[in-house]
DNA sequence: TTGTATGCGTTATCAT
DNA sequence: ATGATAACGCATACAA
């Protein structure tokens, strides 16, 4: 009483239906075909409930309709909403996904990158921090948020835009002097553009600033110590915070809480990414959002055109800004 | 001047080193195989920069070393942290991991499931909603949250236990009188589990309680009308709550704020998952915690557990309480 | 239009 | 121990 574990193949349909092996192959592929003969295959098909075997299909024309997406995580919400959003747009063209959690690391990610090159994908939209990541030339590559040189495409928000934007909202806003705090990777990356956009919005319109860039491996806590030794009085020097992140937003308004200053009164924030809670709820505090859903579709775009043609070495996606709480609605004397 | 796109294989590296196919393959897979001979195919290897195909490995093994997760999305902090530990357990023991996002649609689930049999993974797992699932005899298959059938194992918190959690905790911090709020799919499944467990904790207890069970298709501001309504001269007669999810006690604690309660002084509150804000870091509320690593790692043990013999149908994890801001620290009368 | 035959890259079973 | 050869399931060029 052992369980028939095989499955049916083409050759069982073609027997089943009388008809020979490439007819059956025609009908799957909807390549024209007898109706008579037609009906047949797929009542055997529908039968046998036959399914193709999509790694013979792929070992034939080397398609597998499956791309990879290298991300550091699933936990973190910027980066589950951006593996969804490209999930979506995968989908629309027919295309599976392989998620690849690189957890930040680099020798991971290689590891991906060459699992991926194992014919296993058509192509690898990745987020990596890896500067050294070898690609192979033949294999489709699309980056987000870091260039990664000539030959692979890099697609962005438009960072320094949306430090320029963080700025001129502020000063909208009434502030006079302000920060921008940052953390973040030595590594040379898109999201680092958001610090010249910022100081050049600060200078446009004539804030005053200062900044307090944190290393590696320093934890939040160095901030609460700067934006302590920013106090007189009582009362903070600052009246708008510029945070490189949402994630450093909220870290930061704990600390402004602590500090007993008022959040939108006495100081102003505006984070960067456009975090909600739960995915889809309110945002976290007032933010420049990305366009995660343009930057899902730009980069499934680019990975999947089928002329290899003129591939733009960087695309950078306007942002918004949204109103979370942490800012005034309007700015009044 | 075309670019050669081809990619070298097998026989491409025998020729190179002058050996004999089966010797190569050999090579690749760790058999033994002279000492000279594997040099010298380990340098054909490294000179071709071959990569071993694993389609056509797949189409001779029929392991694809790939397993299909199904779930909503990965935008819900819960599904993301979910699909995070998920793929750690998969890469632990070599397997990729296909990611479905469902969008909870009964008929995609169906597509998936389906697309996943065409031998394009060895196994999936699922979350599932649509009660009338088609799963082949064939694959491996385990269900997260929500029993499938007799064949289909299920994993899911204890999810009884943790109503009955709730309950004692309120109990412990000195609610009398308390209130359950849901809402959910109106199918049967594991987490409905959470209501009879509050309400046996509460009887255990001696505590009262009322209960607001929305169904599909009602918005949060039902909650807030059956808030309204059990006030009392400006007073909530209830000192609990327990939410079903983190996310209605979220949701319940912005409706305590407008109708001016002061959680956890007046009333405390109880979720359910234990979602961290930023995937990481603080809870949203105080909440009885799902054990997302252990689950992941039952899931992904079940489904590829080589013998296929003794399958659980329901496997029900330990949860936790964690304190999360909105209940009190410690019982004072 | 339909059937037949070959090859995709790998593994495994043979002889050698 | 190594080399040749036959599958695996499908697509396709070619013959009927």
């Amino acid at each position: 009483m052992k369980k028939e574990t095989t499955v049916p193949t083409m050759k069982d349909v073609a027997k089943e239906a009388g008809v020979a092996l490439g007819t059956v192959s025609k009908v799957v592929n909807g390549l024209p075909v007898g109706e008579s003969y037609r009906l047949r295959v797929e009542a055997a098909i529908e039968k046998l409930n036959y399914q193709v075997n999509s790694y013979a299909q792929g070992l034939k024309s080397s398609r597998t309709y499956t791309a990879a997406l290298l991300i550091p995580n699933t936990k973190t919400p910027f980066f589950s909403s951006l593996a969804y959003y490209i999930n979506l747009s995968l989908l629309k063209r027919n295309y599976r996904m392989l998620l690849c959690s690189t957890d930040f690391d680099l020798s991971q990610e290689q590891e991906y990158v060459t699992m991926a090159q194992q014919n296993k994908v058509d192509g690898i939209i990745g987020l990596t921090y890896n500067p050294n990541l070898l690609v192979d030339e033949h294999i489709p590559f699309v980056s987000i948020d870091r260039s990664m040189g000539p030959n692979i495409p890099c697609v962005a928000s438009d960072n320094f835009a949306g430090g320029q934007l963080a700025a001129e909202k502020l000063a909208d806003l009434g502030c006079k002097h302000v920060a921008f705090l940052r953390i973040g990777s030595s590594l040379s990356n898109e999201p680092n553009k958001r610090k010249s956009g910022f100081e050049n919005g600060c200078l446009a319109r004539g804030l005053t600033y200062e900044m307090k860039i944190l290393n590696d491996g320093d934890s939040f806590e160095e901030f609460e110590k700067f934006l302590k030794d920013h106090i007189q009085n009582g009362k903070l020097i600052f009246d708008g915070i510029f945070c490189v992140t949402d994630n450093v937003a909220w870290s930061v308004l704990k600390i402004l809480d602590k500090l007993h200053q008022q959040v939108p009164e006495d100081v102003q924030v505006i984070g960067f990414d456009g975090i909600r809670m739960f995915g889809d709820q309110d945002y976290i505090c007032s933010t420049i959002v990305q366009p995660l859903p343009d930057i899902a579709e730009m980069c499934v775009e680019l990975l999947l055109q089928e002329n290899m043609m003129p591939k733009p070495p960087l695309v950078c996606l306007p942002v918004t800004y949204a109103w979370g709480g942490t800012t005034r609605e309007n700015f009044e004397e």
